[in-house]
RNA sequence: GGUCCGGUGGCCGAGCGGCUAGGCAGAGGUCUGCAAAACCUCCCACAGCGGUUCAAAUCCGCUCCGGACCUCCA
C-alpha cells in the first residue's frame, strides 16, 4: 500500500497509526441525522468529511463497512422535558403523520447526500427499526446493574458505571464537574437519581404519538441508545472506527461508550473521529439563531446572505481546502475563490487531453503522488492534497506551453493523479460533463469557432469580438491560443 | 461558572522547532488585433508581552480576543 495512514483519535487525543481489527476488513459507524427538519449545510460538512474517509479507505484497498443511522425517533429537548417530541411536533406543524416526516425528510437528506455525490453508506439503520434490540440491550443494562426503572422510564446510572469506569474518558470530563456545572439544573429530574444519569427508555405521556410497547410500560427509547445498538449490531462489539460532529463528542458519544461497556464490558470503538462545526461569521451554524443555509439555498442563490448561486461541487470542492478537524468559516468571498480555483483546475485537465507524450520526461508526477499520498496519510489532511494538484495543474499548463515534456507513462499517471485524487477520493466530479460533451454542443460550436475564425483573418474584428461577446452572455467563454480558440461553460 | 479548542499576509486556509504551503484578490511584465487564459516577478504573514533554544508561527508562561461543549444538535 502507499504509506501508512495516521488518524487523530480523539480517545487518545493523539494521531495514531490506522491498524484494522480484522484486516482487510474496516468497521465505521458516523452518526447520522434527525430527520425532522431539512439538514443543512453544516450537517453536510460532516457526511461530507466522512465520505472522503471512507474513499480513501476503499482506495487504500480495505473492505468497509459503513453504517450511518437515520435517526427517526423523535427525542425530547432534554430528559426533564415531559411533552411533545420534536418529530411529532414537526408532524403537527405540517399536518402530517409522524412517519410521513421521517419520510419526507429521509427523502430529502438522501437528495441533498447526492447533490454532494456522498457515496450511500453499506447499511443506513433506523432506530424505529431496532426497538427490540433497544429494549434488550436496556434489559441487559439493567442485569448488569447500571441502569434502574424509576415511574416507567430506565436510567443509566452515571456514578454507579464511574465507580469502575473512566466516565467522561472521551469528552475529557469529570464527574465531579459535570455535577457542579448542573447542580442548579435540577428541575423536571425529580425520577433520576443523579442529574447526570441519562434515559435509555423514556415513558411516554398520554398524548406523545411515538411510543412502543416495553417491558418498563409504554415509551420511547433514548436518543443514545440508539447507536450503540446498531453500531454493535453491524459491527460487533468492537469496531474500528466512529465517527460524528464535535458537537456530539458530549454527551451523545459518552453515553455510548457508556453503554457498550456496561452491557459488554468492552471498549466499542477502536479510533473515535469527530469532524469540526462549519461556521457563518465565526459561529456555529445554527437553526436556532438562524444563521445558516439550507442546501437549496446555496444551489439557488436564494439567501439575503448570498452574492450567488454556487454549484455542489464549488462547495465540496471548498470544503475541501480546509482540514476535517478545523472550524471552517463560511463567506461568499471563500466560496468565490474556492470556486475559481476550483474551475481552473477543471480546464487545465480538460486541456491534458491534448496533451502529446513525448520521449523523454521532466515533470515529476511520482513525486505529486507521494505528497499527496502522504498528505491523505496524514490525517486525510486534504488542503494539502489540494496545493499538491494545483501543483498539478502548473506542470500541465508548463506542458501545454511546450515549456516541458513529459512521456507517455508519466503522461498517463498525472492523469491518473486526477482521477485518484481529486475525484475517487475526495468525490468531486465534473458538472456540466453532460452539456460540454453532447455531440451536438460540439458540433454547434465548432461551426461557429470556424466562423469567427473566418472573420479575424479578414481581419473583421467586430465580428469576431460580436460572436465572443455574445457567447460569453450564453456563459460559454472564448479563448484564442496558439493553436486556434477554445471554449469553455461559465465565466 | 467549569472543561476544551483556536487567533497565520486584503480574504479563505495548510504548516506546528531550522527547509516556498496552496487558492482567491492586488501590482508589474511576457504573449495577443483586442480580450481572456497561461507563464514569470512582486505583495517577505504568523494576536500582544515575556521566557526556553544556536534557532520559534511552531515549545513554556502571562495578557487580550474569538469559538465549542456542559440541554436537542453534524
Amino acid at each position: 500500500m502507499q504509506g501508512e495512514l495516521v488518524i487523530y483519535n480523539t480517545l487518545s487525543r493523539k494521531k495514531e497509526e490506522f491498524k484494522a481489527i480484522h484486516p482487510p476488513f474496516v468497521g465505521m459507524y458516523v452518526c447520522g441525522p434527525t430527520v425532522y427538519n431539512d439538514v443543512h449545510i453544516g450537517n453536510c460538512r460532516t457526511f461530507i468529511s466522512f465520505d472522503v474517509i471512507y474513499r480513501y479507505l476503499l482506495h487504500l484497498g480495505y473492505k468497509v463497512r459503513y453504517v450511518r443511522n437515520i435517526t427517526d425517533v423523535g427525542h425530547l429537548e432534554n430528559d426533564a422535558d415531559s411533552g411533545e417530541d420534536k418529530i411529532a411536533k414537526k408532524a403537527k406543524l405540517e399536518n402530517l403523520e409522524p412517519m410521513e416526516i421521517v419520510q419526507k425528510y429521509s427523502n430529502g437528506f438522501h437528495d441533498v447526500m447526492k447533490d454532494f455525490n456522498n457515496l450511500a453508506p453499506s447499511i443506513e439503520p433506523t432506530a424505529t427499526a431496532h426497538l427490540l434490540e433497544q429494549i434488550e440491550c436496556t434489559q441487559q443494562i439493567i442485569d448488569k446493574g447500571f441502569a434502574y426503572v424509576s415511574n416507567g422510564s430506565v436510567y443509566f446510572d452515571v456514578q454507579k458505571f464511574a465507580e469502575q469506569n473512566n466516565y467522561g474518558e472521551l469528552s475529557g470530563r469529570k464527574i465531579d464537574e459535570l455535577l457542579s456545572a448542573t447542580r442548579d439544573n435540577l428541575d423536571g429530574q425529580d425520577d433520576k437519581k443523579s442529574p447526570l444519569d441519562f434515559a435509555l427508555w423514556k415513558q411516554a405521556s398520554p398524548e406523545h404519538i411515538m411510543q412502543w410497547n416495553s417491558p418498563w410500560g409504554k415509551g420511547f427509547p433514548g436518543w443514545h441508545l440508539e447507536c450503540t445498538v446498531m453500531s454493535t449490531k453491524y459491527l460487533g462489539e468492537q469496531f474500528d472506527i466512529h465517527g460524528g460532529g464535535m458537537d456530539l463528542k458530549f454527551p451523545h458519544h459518552e453515553c455510548e461508550i457508556a453503554q457498550n461497556k456496561a452491557a459488554t464490558g468492552k471498549e466499542p470503538v477502536k479510533y473515535w473521529m469527530h469532524a469540526n462545526m462549519l461556521t457563518l461569521n465565526g459561529e456555529k451554524m445554527s437553526k436556532s439563531t438562524g444563521k445558516f443555509f439550507l442546501p437549496a439555498q446555496l444551489f439557488s442563490g436564494d439567501s439575503e446572505l448570498l452574492d450567488k448561486a454556487y454549484s455542489p461541487m464549488a462547495v465540496r470542492f471548498f470544503m475541501m481546502q480546509c482540514h476535517y478537524r478545523s472550524t471552517l468559516d463560511f463567506s461568499n468571498e471563500a466560496l468565490q475563490a474556492a470556486e475559481k480555483g476550483y474551475k481552473r483546475i477543471l480546464i487545465a485537465l480538460q486541456q491534458l487531453g491534448d496533451i502529446k507524450g513525448a520521449s523523454n520526461s521532466n515533470v515529476d508526477v511520482a513525486s505529486l503522488f507521494k505528497r499527496a499520498y502522504d498528505a491523505m496519510n496524514d490525517d486525510f489532511n486534504t488542503p494539502m492534497v489540494v496545493a499538491v494538484l494545483f501543483d498539478a495543474v502548473k506542470e500541465i499548463n508548463l506542458l501545454k506551453a511546450g515549456e516541458k515534456n513529459i512521456s507517455h507513462e508519466d503522461l498517463s499517471a498525472l492523469k491518473k493523479l486526477f482521477d485518484d485524487f481529486l475525484f475517487n477520493i475526495m468525490g468531486l466530479k465534473l458538472e456540466n460533463a453532460d452539456d460540454h460533451d453532447s455531440a451536438l454542443s460540439k458540433g454547434l460550436m465548432d461551426v461557429i469557432l470556424e466562423l469567427r475564425k473566418d472573420a479575424k483573418s479578414d481581419k473583421n474584428y467586430a465580428m469576431s469580438d460580436k460572436i465572443r461577446d455574445t457567447l460569453k452572455d450564453l456563459k460559454i467563454t472564448v479563448k484564442d491560443t496558439k493553436e486556434g480558440a477554445e471554449w469553455n461553460y461559465e465565466g
